[in-house]
DNA sequence: AGCACGCCGACT
DNA sequence: GTCGGCGTGCTC
């Protein structure tokens, strides 16, 4: 018997089959999935099993495997199949998509420490010499009392006195068990249903079972998504299968966990990345040894190594966390895809501002429509205002419109809760020096630095490069540095200005840099420890305060003006998210979106929160501008140290692609990228843009391997790209 | 990736 | 003479 093995180095060169031969006293043990140790060249390395043979054809030398690491952990024949299309669809080595999959306590690397804790029991050994014990020395009182609850059940070793542990011990009346404790553990009684509304009754029904079809949840903020989707899981759970519930990144997977705790109790693990090493490493082998029925989770969660699944959600569908930005830099939506097809099973994608492309796809029929165009209870629609701040300026209102001001202090009358967006966090976002014009900027990368006042550093938003700022220019040592842009942490103090003993809390990157800050802000704002939220777009989503009836958007232009293709699409869904914050129990809502561009169609939009007039004006102009859905996109950059060099192996690259690509496929470059400096590296871009074309992957991969040779420059392949 | 082998220069 | 610099090749 021999072993296909995948060993542990992400290289391009070893991104290959090693053949094993599986030593008799393994044979009967070892399994596809498994992690070994093998020997390799003159060393020993980690590896795992993809296939095991018979007979192999083979002209060299075989090894044997010198163990197996870990027998707990056996991938499925799905989660390695998964793992082969995650390598082929981003061009990432076999090792780099399994490592991916894998809680970092389990990756296929070094030793795996000793994550598990156990509980210590005590039981009794033997109940007649117990009882004979009682008998003999009936003046032992407190032994006796011991061993007779006992009699009962098991106590926990930490419950008991020590010397009274060591006399029972050297009695020989008892024993100490081992159970496997996990770190998470949800011990809920109670279990919450809710009734469905009729809206959502009739979404529920439009769900087919056991068969794969992706389904479009098209529901406006506050429908209550949520509890259509407990509902189907529940009669998934029902017909003996499992679900994973994908949630975005930041804030809501807490809030929804708590949902599925109340719905699920202890048959729910959690995935998300504030979760210790420890907490990761148990909740996933909880789920491998199939003790949980669901999973709620992040990006990642998506890999969890459930059985029978049986059908798989992901919330706001639209949420770019869903892409991962370093390699391999895949999708979760596709993942899911793959799954549900493998599985036979249902895929839901739930949004309020569905991406372009999921909405183009249920517009041709390829996802199926469901709509829920109610907000559930007395909630009803916000009113959005659009102010023009340039009639602003004019009034000396540089932050704060006249009518955000009156409204702010109306709210505050009435008691009820403010929440403002402002999509930039430090202090000031340049300094400038006014006797000689210079600017900080990061001597790594192409852009000026943040000013953070709360720590009186300058910080680059890129790379985290950071310096103390000093009182004169560093250049001509002029007392003359002034502050220009607007950040989080001035808009802070600037609202304190402005209502003197108003109860302000930020939440941004800097304030919830901890752990359970953003939980603990969450809570004391719910609470109305504070009257007003001011924060970033972590503020934007899924989030539910009955008591805000106002939100304010300071500038709506600083997403708008982000030279990507999709900045309106992502401007319209954070606006309307955050939209949906206000108005949501029996108070009217109110929303005041400041901006320079009042007559923008995607702002009109969000007034109107017309999400169709917005998708078929964006659809227009994707298809006259040949951007998704109508065309894909690839985006290939050619980094290094040395400009002139890494300009000169972009062109070759771009060569490359045009004599080999079809001619119908468009290539588009070399240009600068977005941010041509980049920790210290230029960065030039080529883009791509098909319809169809068989052979792009392949080539794609060609090329690939071709820049393993190029010396001081390396390929950076993004499909697919959010952002180029 | 990580190690051995091999072929050159500057040193106790 | 030899120690060690890193360029090259190989890994079941």
């Amino acid at each position: 018997m021999y072993a296909k093995v995948i060993i542990e180095y992400p290289v391009k060169s070893l991104n290959k089959i090693f053949i094993y031969k599986i030593p008799k006293d393994l044979e009967l043990e070892i399994k596809i999935g498994m992690k070994v140790y093998v020997p390799f060249n003159h060393k020993e390395v980690f590896g795992i099993v993809i296939d095991i043979t018979k007979e192999i054809t083979n002209e060299f030398e075989i090894k044997e495997i010198i163990r197996i690491e870990n027998k707990e952990l056996v991938l499925s024949k799905e989660l390695l199949d998964v793992g082969k299309y995650l390598a082929d669809s981003t061009l990432c080595n076999l090792i780099t998509a399994y490592q991916t999959m894998l809680p970092s306590s389990l990756k296929i690397k070094k030793q795996t420490s000793n994550y598990d804790l156990y509980d210590e029991y005590i039981v009794i050994k033997d109940i007649k010499i117990a009882q004979e014990y009682i008998k003999k020395y009936p003046n032992r009182k407190k032994q006796i009392l011991i061993i007779e609850k006992l009699l009962s059940d098991k106590i926990n070793k930490k419950e008991i006195n020590s010397n009274i542990l060591k006399a029972l011990k050297e009695n020989g009346l008892i024993e100490i068990e081992k159970e496997k404790r996990y770190r998470i553990n949800i011990n809920n009684k109670n279990i919450i249903k809710k009734e469905l509304t009729e809206e959502q009754l009739k979404v529920y029904d439009q769900v087919e079972f056991n068969k794969y079809q992706t389904y479009l949840l098209y529901g406006i903020t506050g429908s209550g998504k949520t509890e259509v989707y407990i509902k189907w899981i529940e009669k998934v759970i029902n017909m003996g299968k499992t679900a994973i519930m994908l949630v975005p990144e930041i804030g809501l997977t807490t809030q929804i966990a708590i949902r599925f705790y109340e719905a699920f109790g202890s048959d729910v693990a959690i995935l998300h990345s504030s979760l210790s090493p420890g907490e990761r490493y148990d909740e996933y082998l909880k789920i491998m040894a199939g003790k949980v029925k669901i999973v709620v989770g992040t990006r990642s969660a998506i890999f969890a190594p459930l059985k029978n699944i049986g059908i798989i959600i992901i919330d706001e569908e639209d949420s770019n966390s869903y892409k991962q930005d370093n390699t391999p830099k895949y999708h979760a939506r596709d993942i899911a895809i793959y799954r549900s097809q493998y599985n036979n099973i249902p895929l839901v994608l739930g949004s309020a501002t569905p991406s372009l492309e999921s909405f183009a796809r249920a517009f041709k029929n390829v996802y199926k429509l469901l709509k829920l165009t109610k907000r559930v209870g007395e909630a009803k629609i916000p009113k959005i205002h659009i102010v023009n701040m340039e009639e602003e300026i004019k009034k000396r209102n540089t932050i704060f419109s006249d009518l955000l001001q009156e409204k702010i202090k109306e709210k505050l009358l009435k008691q009820e809760q403010i929440i403002l967006l402002l999509n930039r966090r430090g202090f000031a976002t340049f300094i400038t020096c006014s006797n000689c014009g210079y600017t900080y900027k990061c001597p790594n990368c192409d852009i000026t630095l943040t000013y953070h006042k709360s720590t009186n550093n300058l910080i680059c938003h890129y790379c985290g490069y950071q310096i103390k700022k000093a009182n004169r220019c560093p250049k001509c040592q002029e007392e003359s540095l002034n502050y220009y842009g607007l950040g989080t942490e001035k808009l802070e103090e600037k609202i304190k200005e402005l209502s003197p003993g108003i109860r302000v809390v930020r939440m941004d990157q800097d304030t919830t840099r901890n752990k359970g800050m953003h939980e603990k802000i969450i809570k004391e704002f719910k609470e109305h420890k504070y009257d007003l939220l001011l924060g970033t777009q972590m503020i934007s989503k899924g989030l539910d305060f009955p008591k805000v009836s106002l939100v304010g958007v300071i500038n709506a232009d600083t997403t708008l003006n982000i030279p990507d293709y999709r900045s309106s699409e992502n401007t319209f869904a954070l606006l309307n998210q955050v939209a949906g914050r206000a108005g949501r129990s029996d108070i009217l809502g109110e929303v005041i979106i400041q901006t320079y561009n009042p007559d923008n169609f995607c702002l009109k939009c969000v007034k109107e929160n017309n999400y169709n007039a917005f998708y078929l004006q964006e659809m227009f102009f994707r298809k006259k501008l040949k951007y998704p859905p109508y065309y894909y996109l690839v985006s290939i950059k050619i980094i290094g140290k040395d400009y002139e060099k890494t300009l000169e192996n972009a062109k070759k690259a771009k060569y490359y692609l045009s004599k080999n690509l079809s001619k119908e496929t468009i290539i588009l470059g070399p240009t600068t990228a977005a941010i041509l400096k980049y920790k210290n590296e230029y960065r030039m871009q080529i883009i791509i843009k098909y319809k169809y074309d068989d052979k792009l992957i392949k080539v794609l991969k060609e090329l690939d391997s071709l820049f393993i040779s190029i010396k001081d420059n390396y390929i950076d392949i993004d499909l697919n790209p959010l952002q180029i």
